[in-house]
DNA sequence: TGTGTGACGGGCG
DNA sequence: TCGCCCGCCACAC
């Protein structure tokens, strides 16, 4: 791979993450668990939801596509404003109540099992 | 070099 | 049914 470079010296891991995030297509939305199984880093999901604080360095990266578990948008206060996340959701036909996203199950898009 | 933290997830009381 | 605790791995101090 590239070599790394003073300012580039994300992990790979990092990169992976970011990748399959720009991967999700507009309107849908995954888990931070469905993210690190497909990398397979299955149950480390916190390493996942790390790499997306980091991705506010790179462009291009719809962070606000990635939900917990729950469906809730629990990274919201992460964002340059606290309704930008919902506000990006709604944008792409999403419904969001509570800060939690309607018709989850629906909407929900699985890395391993769509991009396979 | 070691300790603590963290946008999570699953299990147990 | 709701709430609390532990585990995971990478990064920052």
């Amino acid at each position: 791979m590239a070599k790394p470079d003073a300012a580039q010296k994300r992990t790979n891991f990092f990169q992976d993450v970011y990748e399959v995030v720009k991967l999700i297509p507009p309107g849908r939305v995954t888990s931070y668990g469905a993210i690190a199984a497909y990398l397979g880093a299955k149950g480390s999901a916190r390493m996942v939801g790390w790499a997306l604080i980091a991705s506010h360095s790179q462009q291009g990266i719809p962070a606000y596509r990635v939900v917990n578990r729950n469906g809730m948008l629990t990274g919201k206060q992460h964002f340059e404003s606290y309704d930008a996340m919902q506000a990006h959701l709604e944008g792409e036909g999403i419904k969001i109540k509570d800060d939690q996203v309607q018709d989850f199950e629906q909407l929900f898009w699985d890395p391993a099992k769509e991009l396979l």
